[in-house]
DNA sequence: CAGACTAATGACAATATTGTCATAATGCAA
DNA sequence: TTGCATTATGACAATATTGTCATTAGTCTG
């Protein structure tokens, strides 16, 4: 294992150029003659060059890094974020400095501004609910720190946001149960007040009015996000004279909920009833049968954040175009036509 | 906000002393006179100083990094994980640098490899079931980059392990269930093959041998940590002549496929049938009732590992003392008196 | 072919910190 | 007070990189 110290230096001395000119090849600098472009690539690939990230982040300009904070019940969405975000931070060649905040928390501010500060952060990706917290958003324009929201709920108070079409996304889901000849579907809502709760419930709003179905009211139910919500849910839309064929839950820990009032039935889904959630957590393969539901592009989506906050720094002023990603319809064993 | 600049510069001529004698401050060496400590320490507060981790990893002796590699499905272990991992390296004047890996892939080793090489990590965490990859252990050692496992296997192959008494917990909960009046205890176990699956067994085993219960075969299944595993499980207890009066499952998600099994037939969780779990995992609380179940102290052990990390590295090589921190008996509504 | 401009390159300073070594100050015994 | 040992302090180099500015080479225009 021949461990040559893979510097600059190294490098340049190698490739018979100054540092500085070794230093604009990596740096993808102009001004550079082909054939010394080549003869110092040829060299960093000898001696495997890694920048130092610490290095550069001493002179100043740039820190190479970018921070993920979070401050999110859901573990698995956080998951999902990470890896996008570790992914493309990796491959952009700057490193990803994760702290969890609780965004209650009095001190959370003031650590945040440290956080900001100390780690002289290139940027900083704020999943929800932090990036609705303005008090947030005014420390980092403070310190002039850029930074892209994700799944934002306003695309108020300035910053680029990157997310997916949550309306599209439960018309798609709402159109699959109707294709499947559902007309009495049962809504369940997500906690209220957040953007993602009523956008949901616009798009099944929207596809029902385009089949030109009639939405009664005793089938929405205002649920939040928790599995007891859709037990509840399920409950009361079973003791309704006539129930719904079909129950679209908001998320999938309320469709996990309103499966399990359906068995206490010793109903069957989905021959019985058809059940369709939202988010492709991890429970809707747990339970049986899995759940059919929407793949939200988490990874896709912190991946292109980080990307934004790296490359496109300019164009994040321009904030007409929050980029959506698309999202997959995933259908599994519970749903089926109507008989 | 008056920005200043919170160098160690700063802080010396402020402190009228030179640099390198705020450098002896800030580091805690000796040889610094008390009145000259006070003054520095006095001039360090006045400019909020923070000392740039870059500039002390470019200076080359440590890089006030560590790592945290995971590869584990499940993701309120790995963010609990992270939480401890983030404070205590904070807390530390480090900073955490997280890389998801896939165990299975080839190119993971020299990733890893490159991981640790370009970002002198001074040291490493390694979660299961990475810390049981001996050649992740040899890339290591062959870097000679300190490493903890946590929740190792075995304490072969050297390395400090840092995790929880299963065994203990497993006793704990079995005695709850017994101290309830149950005595026709069903144990699920986890999937075959992993260290934790044979403790909370032995666990178990042992707690009824000194109660001088028997623990029937029939009453023993063979579960593989998924929900779907629990479901069967259950089914196959209630379906035996004399079904347990008490359900005992290795994780959370059997135990709540447990839960789903008895509400199927009817019967109601705790009053005909005792359930407990293990983990505090969320879907402890999502289902109802809530799980009586186990806590792991997660947060804690990943503190830990990083506090030995950063602070107790001469004592790694002492091997014999594999910190295990203390569980939590939680009871919840799924446990209750045997009538 | 001169002049002017542009492209290519390098010398050197700067960044915030730590390590090495030299020097200054202090304490203490004779 | 002298000599010696210890403690306290600072000057300076080193780290790997980027920014500034100067210099050299190359190309085009008239």
């Amino acid at each position: 294992m021949n461990q040559k110290k893979s510097t600059l230096a190294s490098v340049a001395q190698l490739a018979g150029v100054s540092i500085k000119t070794a230093s604009r090849v990596v740096r993808r600098e102009p001004n550079v003659s082909a054939s010394t472009r080549h003869r110092v690539e040829e060299a960093m690939r000898e001696v495997s060059y890694r920048p130092s990230i610490a290095a550069r982040a001493t002179v100043g300009s740039r820190s190479y890094l970018i921070g993920l904070v979070f401050d999110n019940p859901n573990s698995n969405y956080i998951v999902d974020l990470l890896r996008g975000a570790m992914h493309q931070t990796r491959e952009e060649g700057y490193h990803l400095i994760v702290e969890p905040i609780r965004s209650q928390d009095a001190s959370m501010i003031h650590e945040l501004r440290r956080l900001v500060i100390q780690s002289n952060l290139d940027g900083i990706v704020l999943p929800p609910p932090i990036c609705d917290l303005p008090e947030v958003l005014e420390v980092l324009k403070e310190q002039s720190t850029p930074y892209v929201k994700i799944a934002s709920s306003e695309s108020s108070s300035g910053g680029l946001s990157v997310g997916m079409d949550d309306i599209s996304a439960a018309m798609a889901m709402t159109s699959h149960l109707t294709d499947l000849g559902h007309t009495d579907i049962g809504f369940i809502m997500g906690r209220q007040g957040t953007a993602t709760t009523s956008r949901r419930f616009e798009g099944f709003q929207r596809a029902m009015r385009e089949r030109g179905i009639a939405v009664k009211p005793e089938y929405i139910y205002e649920g939040d996000y928790t599995f007891k919500a859709g037990l509840l849910a399920g409950e009361q839309f079973l003791n309704l004279a006539s129930p719904p064929s079909a129950i679209f839950a908001s998320n999938d820990e309320m469709a996990a909920g309103v499966t399990m009032a359906v068995l206490r039935r010793n109903l069957v889904v989905p021959d019985d009833i058809s059940i369709a959630g939202f988010d492709d957590s991890p429970i809707s393969t747990m339970i049986w049968p899995p759940l059919t539901t929407i793949r939200q592009p988490i990874q896709a989506i912190s991946q292109r954040a980080i990307s934004l906050l790296i490359n496109d720094l300019r164009e994040i002023e321009n904030e007409d175009s929050n980029p959506t990603l698309p999202f997959e319809l995933i259908v599994r064993g519970s749903t089926a036509p109507y008989q």
